[in-house]
DNA sequence: CAGTGGTCTAGACCACACA
DNA sequence: GTGTGGTCTAGACCACTGC
């Protein structure tokens, strides 16, 4: 025989998911609280908390002290995305990557960009554009500018054949991003390197990071027909 | 005197995370293991090993038993959108929620949505859209098809007041999900509604919900001008 | 104040993966 | 085999919060 086996968090975030999709405890409901099911369940209070921390962090229920947990009502569910390198992502796909610098300068640091990054009046900048293709069709165009002043040893040689997006990567850590999407009209910038007529929808990602809470890099990222970002839950 | 404090697993992560970000222990390394960290911190294996399980789930370090613990050479780092009730989002940004059916019949399954949803050919569908406002101003075009057998009680009258998103949380659970997100252009069926020039990128949403392995809903969702996802970590 | 979740500990055994 | 992470336990104390 061997029932024996230790009833692991794992039976318990099943049991429990169970109980909430068949309504034996309804939405708004409280459930018991961790000793009662450690007992039901024949395990250590610790087993069961672990199995409700991680339902209360995926959004399924709502802890709090002393009130005890109940089954959220609104399953203000959420969606994780993986952000990889665009490399890594192209490669994923089975398709050949390339890279290819577009341009890159140094020029005044334009004011919205100022006033995005929080820069001051002296903080220069790098400005470049690259193209990402799988198996040589356009799949994303970069459109990006560095913070000399984070980033110091940086030139324009750098990005001849690596792109900046790799390289930040592996130079220079960062504690913080944003990132928001959206959709774009495709414009006379990068209309023609996408290979898209102006005015056609264009998935668009931006991206700022900060190291601590000195802005390293403001990016846009500008994505070929047809891109879709995909998550499963 | 106070320095009696536990070691907390934050304070664990706080420190590891550092080190990471200057490199004592540069991408690819291997850090040291649990009892030796534990002994370093003061603190038990079990402290540190939630630590070091939750950066590994942040995705900032690989963990594999025997080989020990790398630090992430490629930061996959992953962004998290919590997606609530539209009515919800728009309430929270401080505007006033309106909603409005615009059209709701069962018509013949179409085959691009039989072979989308694996439908049987005797599956019937409901198909709805509508329309939801902040403060007066196009918010978002919902397009919805939803699975008569596995949402039998069902019927075009529940959703003259209440959004079939609404509906559908509080009716209906789900156990799995997939969420896209696009950028497509304002056709004949969503321009209008949105009060956007046709050929205009929108946004897009793609949603469909299973219960088990039994498919309840398809949903487009077109979002007006402007609409940005944003997160950030 | 009292009840519930939050966390830490010390110890144990297990599972996996590499040598 | 043997070392590392993965998990469970039993017990303890703490922290928040509603009464």
């Amino acid at each position: 025989m061997s029932l024996n086996d230790k009833v692991s968090f794992r039976d318990i975030k099943v049991q429990i998911l169970a109980r909430i999709r068949d309504r034996v405890w309804p939405p708004g409901a409280i459930m018991p609280g961790e000793v009662e099911l450690s007992q039901e369940f024949g395990c250590a209070r610790a087993t069961v908390n672990r199995a409700m921390r991680e339902l209360a962090e995926e959004g399924f229920i709502d802890r709090r002290r002393k009130t005890g947990t109940r089954v959220n009502a609104n399953p203000i569910r959420q969606a994780k995305f993986e952000i990889p390198l665009v490399r890594v992502e192209i490669e994923a796909s089975g398709a050949a990557y390339r890279y290819a610098l577009v341009s890159c300068e140094s020029p005044p640091t334009p004011d919205w960009l100022r006033a995005r990054l929080g820069l001051g009046p002296d903080d220069k900048v790098l400005h470049l554009q690259c193209m990402h293709y799988a198996d040589n069709a356009p799949f994303q165009f970069e459109d990006r500018w560095i913070n000399k002043a984070t980033v110091p040893d940086i030139d324009c040689s750098d990005f001849e054949t690596l792109s900046p997006n790799e390289w930040l990567v592996n130079q220079v850590p960062f504690t913080e991003a944003e990132i928001s999407f959206s959709a774009t009209a495709a414009n006379e910038s990068n209309a023609d390197l996408l290979a898209l007529p102006i005015g056609e929808p264009v998935f668009t990602a931006e991206r700022i990071t900060w190291l601590k809470t000195r802005p390293i890099t403001f990016a846009r990222m500008f994505f070929g027909r047809g891109y879709r970002m995909t998550t499963r839950f």
